[in-house]
RNA sequence: CGGGAUGUAGCGCAGCUUGGUAGCGCACCUCGCUUGGGACGAGGGGGUCGCAGGUUCAAAUCCUGUCAUCCCGACCA
């Protein structure tokens, strides 16, 4: 490809509107522009990256078994009231009318799609297993997309889909897929971290996502999941779904009668544990939250913190947020009281689910709200001053230097960003919608079923994140859009200029995907492109020719050598 | 949906307080000069100042509304 022709338009200066390196990178290296809030258009330097990794992708998965087929974008609400996922489902589905006034919605993802496939097309077990897949473009009406590609809107992505008999074959089939997985990102140059997650809204039991972890550098905000990992065992877990093993803390306040005591503005545990001069730990803290549109009061020692995901999904949730001032209100004029936040305690509560956190169970002479503002129960008691709750779980936030639940050792957390996640989705959907198939005894028996996914623009994205500098992009050489860049310095110089021409025109024979800088630039411009858009390897061509020597450079190390042009092409042509 | 901010040329910004009919840098076009790390000179093109009302002789500027975007929380590939 010659620069002057390729469709690229590189910025002196990073977008005012990008957050996060990949974007700021991504556009300004001219690969991708924003055409609305979450929705890029991918020009042709991010085409040929996308293209790199679908291929890569492809490859795997064909490897593993799956095949692949394209389902449509547009999908009919009526798979989407089978599963019960149209109501569920909330406003990240994007819905429509078509002219008929039919209701419509653009695929997020496709279970009810392909569980409709497989009804209709799979009878036998001897058919199975089965995986299909699909690359195509996603849409999620996200609350808030943010950081370019790693959170649009409109992604593209890759989603398989297996079939199976019974669990064994879904075991296999998962693992299969986690194997795959790891490749494919092993492949695209990144290094991944396969770790326990919660399933979330695809349902389901078992769920591991796949984090290109991004902790190395402190600036970067771009990796949105904690992940918490044992340095010895190999545990690892999304926050979300990471348990652990507390470390001792003082769990006895040591009051000496138990009563009720003034707490004036102690709205927080820090103000009360400071107020009444002992450790946060003795401390029973009570949250409010809204589940399904249900109260839940939440118990937890005061020094833990809760994990919204396990609570909701304590009570079977789809959707929990903490409850507003006036819900907290409504709540306290149901059960008699008028306390404010900060003096909620389980005691008296009407109209509320009540949930303890397993670290409330040791707690003695505890402080606890008591619903009067400006006043706590000091030296609290289990059954004697307030009775225990009924359901305790595990609903807490791990921390770092917690004990991994497997060999005890220490855990450390960092952050991710999920490129792929992989489910075992059982007969969720197979169930729901009626998906069947004649096993060996002639019954018929719901599918089960797996899902994998793979982020294919958010990988792109996550390679940025990983592989630049302050120059730039240095793309892995897998996912490059292309592999070398020959760069005359000087369009001026007839042998400068001649000599760069026969080293492009022996890569273009030899296949290999390159770029001449042919723009009438000054060196200063082309040599700072060429470390902007991160092409893995440059060959520059300057006054050296004189003694048959050009420049050789690794844009990933940013090593140089300078060597004779054969010797430059035979490098390439080695890769 | 809550909290904060911003909308002026393709990109980055100034002008707004104190109304007088739009400017700078980059990019783009032409010519000259220049060619190892984002040169220089001269000339040129491009903007209904997000949109809609209002106040005024006069609005980018003041007022009201609205839309969009970005940042902080609930989503997930």
């Amino acid at each position: 490809m010659r620069m002057s022709k390729l469709f690229v338009q590189t910025l002196r200066e990073f977008p005012s509107d990008a957050e996060v390196i990949s974007h700021k990178l991504l556009v300004r290296a001219g690969y991708i522009r924003k055409l609305t809030n979450g929705v890029y258009n991918y020009l042709p330097l991010m085409w040929r990256v996308l293209k790199k990794i679908e291929n890569i992708v492809r490859e795997e998965m064909d490897a593993s078994g799956a095949q692949e087929l394209l389902m449509p974008f547009v999908q009919p609400s009526e798979l989407w009231l089978e599963s019960g996922r149209w109501e569920v489902y909330g406003k990240e589905l994007m819905r429509l009318k078509d002219r008929h006034n039919r209701e419509m919605c653009l695929g997020p993802t496709h279970e009810e799609v392909i569980t409709s496939i497989g009804r209709e097309g799979i009878r036998s077990y001897k058919q199975l297993p089965v995986n299909l897949y699909q690359i195509q473009s996603k849409f999620r009406d996200e609350i808030r997309p943010r950081f370019g590609l790693l959170r649009g809107r409109e992604f593209i992505m890759k989603d398989a889909y297996s079939f199976d008999a019974d669990e064994q074959g879904l075991d296999k089939s998962y693992e299969i897929m986690a194997k795959a997985y790891t490749r494919i990102f092993e492949r695209c140059g990144l290094e991944t971290k396969m770790v326990q997650s919660d399933s979330g809204a695809i349902g389901g039991s078992v769920s591991h996502e796949f984090m290109v972890l991004v902790n190395e550098d402190a600036e970067n905000n771009a990796g949105e999941n904690d992940v918490f990992y044992c340095t010895k065992c190999g545990y690892s877990a999304n926050s979300n779904h990471a348990v652990s093993i507390l470390n001792e803390v003082e769990t006895d306040g040591h009051f000496d009668c138990a009563k009720i005591v003034d707490t004036p503005n102690t709205h927080s545990i820090e103000e009360l544990s400071e107020f009444l001069k002992i450790p946060s730990s003795v401390i029973c803290k009570c949250l409010i939250y809204v589940i399904d549109g249900k109260y839940v009061a939440a118990l937890i020692r005061g020094d833990r913190t809760i994990e919204e995901t396990k609570l909701m999904n304590a009570f079977q949730g789809n959707d929990i947020r903490i409850a507003r001032n006036d819900e907290i209100e409504e709540i306290m004029n149901i059960s008699g009281f008028n306390a404010v936040a900060g003096f909620i305690g389980p005691k008296g509560l009407k109209g509320v689910e009540i949930i303890a956190d397993e670290t409330v169970k040791d707690l003695k002479n505890f402080v606890i709200g008591i619903n009067q503002n400006d006043k706590h129960f000091v030296g609290a008691n289990w059954g004697i001053d307030v009775e225990l709750p009924q359901k305790i779980e595990d609903i807490r936030l791990v921390e770092e230097n917690d004990k991994c639940v497997d060999c005890n050792a220490p855990l450390k957390v960092t952050k991710g960003i999920e490129v792929g996640n992989i489910f075992k989705l059982g007969t969720k959907y197979s169930k729901a919608m009626n998906a069947t198939f004649a096993d060996k005894d002639g019954q018929e028996k719901p599918f089960i079923m797996g899902c994998y996914g793979i982020g294919i623009s958010r990988t792109a994205a996550a390679a940025v994140e990983r592989h630049h500098d302050e120059f730039g992009i240095k793309w892995p050489l897998a996912i490059a859009p292309y592999t070398v860049i020959v760069v005359p310095v000087s369009d001026q110089d007839e042998t400068q200029m001649r000599v760069a021409e026969e080293i492009y025109n022996k890569l273009l024979e030899a296949k290999v995907e390159v770029i001449l800088d042919d723009r009438q630039e000054r060196a200063g411009v082309k040599l700072k492109d060429a470390d902007l858009i991160g092409i893995p390897y440059r060959i520059t061509v300057g006054k050296t020719i004189k003694d048959n020597l050009v420049e050789f450079k690794e844009r990933a190390t940013n090593n140089m050598v300078t060597i004779t042009p054969d010797e430059a092409v035979s490098r390439i042509l080695a890769l």
